[in-house]
DNA sequence: ATCAAGATTATTGTCTACAATGTGCAGGCG
DNA sequence: CGCCTGCACATTGTAGACAATAATCTTGAT
């Protein structure tokens, strides 16, 4: 008998549920950033042995959300805005390596896939006060999808899977909240033309600096933070 | 009381010294592509019990060595070639953005080191057959140095921590041997040329060149292996 | 003879208990 | 008064045993 959540049946391990679950409570900040992780405790709110919750931390470290050390423990990763820039700048190239991918091997179905995509973003902005909705979410489906497109597996686990988690955890970290999200549709939109057009170079330098205007405006804001 | 191995007290726990030596097997084609993970067997092995060897099996699925199937077990990664072909474009772009912060950040120190670095190499070349020996062990060391000067740690922690470790495997899978030493040792040469000229777009450029042409080495060997 | 269903074995998943290490506090000494 | 020492506690690391699942083998029927 497996337990239902959400109609899926879960069909992984214990280990692998709590795994999803602290991901979950990392990225989404219920557990804070630097904050010590306990064993015996955790253990007890999941209702787990430690076994399998030391196996799940052990995974996370595999993501980098925790750092592990020996005979201490784990904590969870606090990224300061250092380190944010340097993921930002792996961001850039692999992202701009996956749209590249993807402008050439872009079926014409995908390219309508992705003018839905945006088509939907569009109403959302324009009915309720969707710039906050539009890069929380929207954001991540466009970038996802063209990540898929690229036909790269291994650049789609990479992005999706590790770094995105990261990025998420920094922005609730510091509560920013994203900005420019007119400008971006915008940027979305160029990036889809050179898609369609089968345009490689193009996409892979209108989402670098797509990204890069990401980056910079972190990098302002670091600025303006070490200036006061 | 801690245990000591050639010198180095080892600091870390069993499961941190069993996963470095299952790596390291893993890496030196020790434990086949694709074969199965015993944890009684391995755990009789190491002289330790399966608790901390699954802890140590799952870092290495972290490292992407190892794929676990739950309630099956843990194998060894087979990489195709397709998978080969994947790594080497992420690596193409991550070591030229690796390559660019160098050329910015690059002291005359560091570019000295450099210079030395292929010095070393090309004595290695010109006495014994150090053909093998240069891709084999002395490009490593070259793009090992690259990537450490970029500044970016957790670029340094991707490549050099993860796909090196993999494309390592790959060519002790297939058996492949590093070509054209000569070229490659001339087109170091222009790297750090850029590097010392604070060129970072060239560096970029050539970096990204330098491996795009191992890439193409490969896939030719691929579209021959198919065509018979 | 072949396939399927059941039983058996092996392997993985989990739990509990114990050992080893780190942490914090209290008391004594300079 | 401050610092060091040593004990007590908490937490992590490890081991072994048991439960659950998958793989294998046997057996029987068609």
């Amino acid at each position: 008998m497996s337990i239902i959540v959400n109609n899926i049946p879960l069909t992984g391990t214990r280990a692998d549920s709590v795994f999803d679950q602290i991901r979950t409570a990392i990225v989404r900040g219920d557990l804070a950033p630097g904050s010590k992780i306990n064993e015996p405790q955790l253990s007890k709110h999941f209702g787990i042995s430690r076994g399998p919750l030391r196996e799940a931390i052990r995974r996370l470290e595999g993501c980098k959300l925790v750092e592990i050390t020996p005979n201490v423990g784990a904590r969870v990763v606090s990224l300061d805005a250092r380190q944010a820039v340097e993921i930002y700048e792996i961001r850039e190239v692999l992202e701009g390596l996956a749209c590249g991918l993807a402008a050439q091997q872009a079926t014409a179905q995908d390219c309508e896939q992705l003018r839905a995509l945006l088509a939907k973003h569009e109403r959302e902005i324009e009915s309720e006060d969707g710039k906050v909705y539009y890069q929380k979410e929207g954001d991540l489906d466009f970038h996802y999808l063209i990540v898929a497109l690229s036909g790269n597996a291994r650049l789609f686990k990479l992005l999706c899977d590790e770094l995105y988690h990261l990025l998420r955890l920094y922005r609730v970290q510091t509560s920013s909240q994203p900005s420019r999200p007119a400008q971006a549709f915008r940027e979305h939109h160029r990036i889809v033309d050179a898609i369609e057009d089968g345009d490689a170079e193009l996409a892979d330098l209108l989402m670098r600096r797509h990204i890069a205007s990401a980056k910079a405006t972190l990098m302002q804001q670091i600025d303006e933070a070490s200036a006061e």
